[in-house]
DNA sequence: GCCAACGTTGGC
DNA sequence: GCCAACGTTGGC
């Protein structure tokens, strides 16, 4: 799941330890979390816009998937005014802080690694939630020298 | 800051 | 329902 530091970063994470991933305005990136994600799932969180873009570290599904409150908020920049408490179309779940990367893997070195040729990341890259392969996860940590959790 | 990729909108 | 115009994302 990618964020841009500015907006939202690892360590804001760290320091709250649970957050609503609000904000999500594409339907592709919504049916993940809608229909994709169980809670415990690995997360691994990519930092976009920034130079290098890197994954950072990792977190974890923490609810089912809920209507985002952000899409009833006037005052929101995600506010949807074709959006209703009756019918929501906007879908998040929360994700809880799991580990910071001592050294985070940056995208050049995931498009140098022939293993991580095919990730979903280097391919749709303007989509902000893509899958990962359980082997991608592990490989991902290995680059990282960090062990999964 | 540029601009390619690509999702969304809206006229027809 | 097609598709051109438009807007946004995000790497570089």
């Amino acid at each position: 799941m990618k964020s841009e530091p500015d907006a939202f970063s690892i360590d804001d994470l760290k320091e709250v330890g649970t957050e609503p991933w609000d904000g999500i305005r594409n339907y592709e990136a919504r049916n993940f979390m809608k229909d994709d994600m169980e809670i415990g799932d690995g997360i691994l969180f990519y930092h976009s816009s920034v130079r290098p873009p890197v994954i950072v570290g990792t977190m974890e599904v923490a609810s089912e998937p809920y209507p985002d409150p952000t899409q009833f908020d006037p005052d929101s920049k995600y506010f949807d005014e074709k959006s209703s408490e009756e019918d929501p179309t906007w879908e998040l779940v929360d994700v809880k802080f799991v580990q910071k990367f001592d050294e985070p893997v940056t995208r050049d070195a995931i498009k140098n690694e022939p293993a991580l040729e095919d990730m979903t990341l280097l391919k749709r890259f303007r989509l902000s939630i893509t899958p990962v392969t359980e082997e991608e996860w592990l490989k991902i940590h290995e680059m990282a020298g960090a062990k999964p959790k």
